[in-house]
DNA sequence: TGCAAATACTTAAAACCTTTAAGTGAGGCG
DNA sequence: CGCCTCACTTAAAGGTTTTAAGTATTTGCA
């Protein structure tokens, strides 16, 4: 009975590739442990149950796209800085479609809530740790936005409001391509991907008053 | 043995409520069979099989969200009918969640491409109805969407990709909202809604040369 | 070094799910 | 009236998640 050496890091990280491979709906306990070569059972010392598994999968692949956003956006402003953690996004979401996916979890509103009050308060112990990385993954996300926004010079509350069209834009985009919505018109996608953010440069120049 | 009186359709629409109430994701054929006061089993002479019954939910919600998208986009133009459209997309994913979560199935890029090709082709008989019906269904959103975009006097390919920014930003949108990203500040998500909007007709009154 | 405690893994089992195949009964139609 | 179709049931195989209890290995400490 030799150990297989799992560890919720590893069996996290083997979920995301496997999600890559056959897509994050599909990725099962069971198909997991066949991957380490042990029984689904043995699964549950290392991660409390598979929506656990699959929030991890999420924190994983927020944290390893703001990683990537973060260093695109280095040096960069305005529109450079703009295209750049756009296009870090989107090679991410084609790259890892599973990991993206999974980024895309939708969390029950009550555990964002209570995860987003008070960090380390009493009522966010009892959100589970994966949700609270993954809760504040997605808060770096939101910072690099408005980071962006600083070469704009927009004050609040317009700031928020750019913030929440940007994520919007850029989300939609790369979700609806992925779906293979941009397949039914000949259009490069690429082409229409750069100048939905010429707009998005645009409009952040131009932003309308109330 | 009374017979339950099971169709496709009546079938198709309980799942739909279904998902509404417990999430997309959660429908099983199980819990519809009980539904039903039926055995599983039953279910399977009208439905081919779980993936079908979840593409039929795709293809009514797709189908119920155009008809309102047409009807809010009657006898409007301009401004008036871009936020009148997306008011009725946003209104429909935040009253029916289930089914919003459906419309955004991803449906395998091959089977899309080939239901696209050449609808009522050999090629195309392969695939299910509940696909075909699906794929028209998604048609007419992306009509709809480019009428609007009349309005603004765009022509090819500025226009397709505005229509692909437009249907990004609002589907973006939503999918945040509803997914609980906009509530970890405190600004109202219905006023950066408003905003995102006259942002976008801004831009498509606007939109930046090559 | 050696033993005890912690823990990684197995086996076993319950409770679900999907799906196919074969059988039964009721309703519609000639 | 009888037959055929078709809606539904029963039966069964095979997959999944998850808990509980047992076994073996590794760790850590005296």
């Amino acid at each position: 009975m030799a150990r297989a050496g799992v560890t919720a890091e590893r069996l996290t990280r083997a979920a995301a590739d496997l999600a890559d491979e056959i897509g994050f709906h599909n990725v099962t306990v069971s198909a997991l442990a066949r991957g380490f070569g042990v029984k689904p059972a043995a699964l549950y010392a290392h991660v409390q149950d598979a929506q656990d598994l699959r929030i991890r999968v999420g924190g994983l692949a927020l944290t390893e796209l703001a990683d990537r956003a973060g260093e695109a956006l280095a040096g960069r402003a305005g529109k450079a800085a703009l295209v750049a953690f756009a296009n870090a996004y989107r090679d991410y979401a084609r790259q890892f479609p599973g990991r993206y996916a999974a980024a895309q979890l939708q969390l029950d509103p009550e555990t964002v809530t209570a995860a987003t009050a008070s960090p380390g308060s009493a009522a966010s112990a009892a959100v589970s740790p994966a949700v609270s990385a993954a809760v504040s993954a997605a808060r770096r996300h939101a910072e690099m936005t408005r980071a962006i926004l600083r070469g704009y010079e927009l004050s609040e509350p317009d700031q928020t409001d750019a913030v929440r069209m940007v994520s919007s834009t850029l989300h939609g985009y790369v979700s609806l391509e992925t779906a293979g919505q941009f397949r039914h018109h000949p259009r490069q996608a690429d082409l229409s991907w750069a100048r939905t953010l010429d707009a998005l440069d645009t409009v952040l120049r131009h932003w309308p008053p109330a």
